[in-house]
RNA sequence: GGCGCAUUCGUCUAGUGGUCAGGACGUAGCCCUCUCAAGGCUAAAACAGGGGUUCAAAUCCCCUAUGUGCUACCA
C-alpha cells in the first residue's frame, strides 16, 4: 500500500537562523511522519530572494541534523519557479485568476483609506474584470503585474487533527496574488502547487498558519488538488506570554548550542512543549517515544517557554553520560574561556585531568558552559583568592594543626604515586581512596583533640582551594595531586603570615 | 476594526459528566552529608468570570474578559 503512505514535510524559510518554535514544529513532523511509517520532507522556503540566505540554509540544516532530525528527500522551491507558473497560468486560462495591474502605491493607499474608516482591510478587486482590450493596453505599455486569485464566496470548513472543526467565511478573504510581479509565487501559492506535487498527506505546522489554510483549501480545489490532513501546533511564547522574542534571551538552536546545552534535552524539552506521553514519562530520548507519540495527543494550549525546566533536563543528561564523552562536549567551552589550549587536548595528562573535573562537576552543572566556571581553579597553579569564609576557618587554632598534619602525612606517601602531569597512563595516581585514608589518618592522628567531621575536612578544603564549597574532598586532592597539593598549601601559610591571620 | 485560535497550580501538563482535580519543573522544609550539588521524603500551589443543560460539570452550550494569530507583491 505504497500510495497510502504518509507523507510529512517541514518547510522553514531561511531567513534567519532555527527558530526554537520552528524547530518543534520540525520536531513534531519527524515524530509524526516516523511514529507513522511515513516519510518526511524538507522543503527550503525561499521563495523571498530579498530575505532568503545560503548562510542561513546551511544553519539551519546543520541545526536539523543536531537535534537528531533526518528527511527523505529536499526541495528548494527557488528551484521550482517554472512549475509555479505554469499552475498559475492554468487558473488564469480557466478564469479562476487575473492580472492585476495596481501599483504598490495603491495598494498602500488603499489599505490606509480603509483603516481610516474602520473597514475590513482587503483587496477592492479593481482588476478582477478587466477588459481584453484594458489588459493588452497595459501589457503593452510594459506596466508590472501580478497574478490574483478570484475568491468566490463560500464557506471553507476543515477538521483539524489536533483542534476539530474549523470554520471560515471566504467573504472576509479579498482577492490575494498568487504571483509577485518578480515573477516568484506568493507563499500560499506556492504551498499549495507543492504539497499537492510533492503528494504531501498531512501538514503540521504553527498555528499562525491556521487562516492561511482558508485560503489554501480554496486553492487546492480550484487546482483539482486533493486536499491534505492538517494540524496546527500552538504557538511558544516567552515568560510574560508574548511570542517569544530575542528580548526573551535565546530563540535560535545555535544560541541554546553555544550556551551548552546538550541536543538530546533540547528535543526532549521541545517534544515536552504541548505533548506528554500518556505514562508520565518526561525523560526520554527521540527514538524512545515513537510508540508513544500520537498527533491527536498534541495539545492545543500555546506554551510558555520555561527555562528553568530545560536547565532541569539538561543537567539530568550530563549527569547521564558517561565521563569520556563529556570531556568531548565540555572542550570546546575550556578552550574557549582559555583554560586549555588546543594543542593540549590531545596530551593525555592533561586529558586524565580533565575527566576527573568532570567527573567532580558534573552533578553540579546545568550547562556546560557552566563547567569552565567551576574547572577553572583546578587548572590554576595557585589558589586566586581567598573567601571570607574559607579565612575564618584558616583562623581557626586546630586548623593550622589539621592543615600541617595534613602536609605531613601527604609529603609521606610513596613518590611512586605521581600527580596527573607526570603520568601518561593513569595509573599511579593519587587516588580519591588515597585520599580518603589520608584524610581519616590525619583524623586518628588528633583524635586526642576530637578534631573530626567539619573541623577536620573544613580546614584542607581551604588550605587548598581558598574555598568552602567545591566537589567532595577526596575529589579535590585526586586532581590536584600530591605536589599541587603541598604548593596551595604553601601558599595558604604565607597568605595566613603575610596577613597575620 | 473584521475574522480565527486559545484559557486546569507561577510554568509544562493529566483529566473527555460522578477524581481527596494526578504528575513534573520551580519554591519551602526535612533527611543524607565536610561544603556545594545530586538523591530521597514532605508541603504550599490551579479548573479566567458569569449564565445555562443535568440528579451531577474542569469536562456539554452561550456570553464576557484576557491572550495570541491572520487580515502583505513575508513566510
Amino acid at each position: 500500500m505504497e500510495q497510502n503512505k504518509p507523507r510529512f514535510r517541514f518547510a522553514p524559510s531561511p531567513t534567519g537562523g532555527l527558530h526554537i518554535g520552528t524547530a518543534r514544529t520540525a520536531l513534531f513532523n519527524w515524530l509524526s511522519a516516523r511514529s507513522m511509517g511515513g516519510d518526511l520532507i524538507l522543503r527550503i522556503e525561499d521563495t523571498d530572494l530579498k530575505r532568503s540566505t545560503k548562510e542561513y540554509e546551511e544553519s539551519i540544516i546543520n541545526d536539523l541534523k543536531w537535534l537528531g532530525l533526518n528527511w527523505d528527500e529536499f526541495y528548494r522551491q527557488s528551484e521550482r519557479l517554472n512549475l509555479y507558473k505554469s499552475e498559475a497560468e492554468r487558473l488564469l486560462k480557466e478564469g479562476k485568476a487575473y492580472m492585476c495591474f495596481c501599483s504598490s502605491e495603491r495598494l498602500e493607499a488603499l489599505k490606509d483609506k480603509l483603516i481610516s474608516e474602520g473597514k475590513p482591510l482587503g483587496y477592492d478587486n479593481k482588476c478582477r474584470n478587466l477588459s481584453e482590450d484594458e489588459i493588452n493596453d497595459n501589457l503593452g505599455k510594459g506596466i508590472e503585474y501580478t497574478i490574483r486569485f478570484k475568491v468566490n464566496p463560500k464557506e471553507i470548513k476543515f477538521n483539524d487533527l489536533i483542534r476539530g472543526e474549523i470554520k471560515f467565511s471566504s467573504e472576509v478573504i479579498s482577492d490575494f496574488v498568487l504571483i509577485k510581479s518578480d515573477g516568484t509565487p506568493s507563499y500560499n501559492f506556492a504551498v499549495v502547487v507543492d504539497d499537492n506535487d510533492m503528494r504531501i498527506t498531512h501538514v503540521l505546522r504553527g498555528e499562525d498558519h491556521i487562516t492561511n489554510t482558508a485560503r489554501q483549501i480554496m486553492l487546492f480545489e480550484s487546482l483539482g488538488y486533493k486536499i491534505p490532513y492538517f494540524a496546527h501546533l500552538s504557538m511558544i511564547l516567552g515568560k510574560d506570554g508574548a511570542k517569544l522574542s530575542k528580548r526573551h534571551g535565546s530563540t535560535t538552536i545555535t544560541q541554546f548550542k553555544e550556551e551548552g546545552y546538550l541536543n538530546e534535552a533540547i528535543a526532549n524539552y521541545l517534544s515536552l512543549l504541548s505533548w506528554a506521553p500518556r505514562d508520565g514519562e518526561e525523560i526520554f530520548y527521540l527514538n524512545d517515544i515513537l510508540n508513544k507519540f500520537k498527533i491527536s495527543d498534541i495539545s492545543k494550549n500555546p506554551a510558555i517557554f520555561d527555562v528553568d525546566k530545560l536547565n532541569w533536563l539538561n543537567g539530568n543528561y550530563i549527569r547521564k553520560k558517561a565521563n569520556e564523552e563529556l570531556v568531548e562536549l565540555v572542550l570546546p567551552f575550556l578552550i574557549k574561556e582559555n583554560i586549555i589550549k588546543s594543542i593540549d587536548i590531545n596530551e593525555q595528562a592533561s586529558r586524565n585531568k580533565i575527566i576527573k573535573c568532570v567527573d567532580a562537576f558534573k552533578d553540579k552543572i546545568k550547562t556546560l558552559a557552566e563547567f569552565p566556571v567551576y574547572a577553572k581553579d583546578f587548572f590554576s597553579d595557585k589558589i586566586s583568592y581567598y573567601d571570607e569564609d574559607a579565612i575564618n576557618i584558616l583562623k581557626s587554632d586546630t586548623s593550622i594543626k589539621v592543615i600541617n598534619m595534613f602536609a605531613n602525612k601527604l609529603t609521606q606517601i610513596s613518590d611512586s604515586i605521581k600527580t596527573i602531569k607526570d603520568n601518561t597512563d593513569n595509573s599511579n595516581i593519587l587516588t580519591e581512596d588515597l585520599a580518603k585514608e589520608i584524610i581519616n589518618e590525619v583524623g586518628s592522628s588528633l583524635q586526642a583533640e576530637n578534631i573530626k567531621g567539619k573541623l577536620l575536612y573544613m580546614p584542607i578544603r581551604a588550605s587548598l582551594t581558598g574555598k568552602v564549597h567545591g566537589p567532595d574532598l577526596p575529589k579535590v586532592i585526586s586532581i590536584l595531586g600530591k605536589e599541587e597539593c603541598l604548593k596551595r598549601i604553601n601558599q595558604t601559610i604565607s597568605f595566613l603570615n603575610n596577613n597575620k591571620i
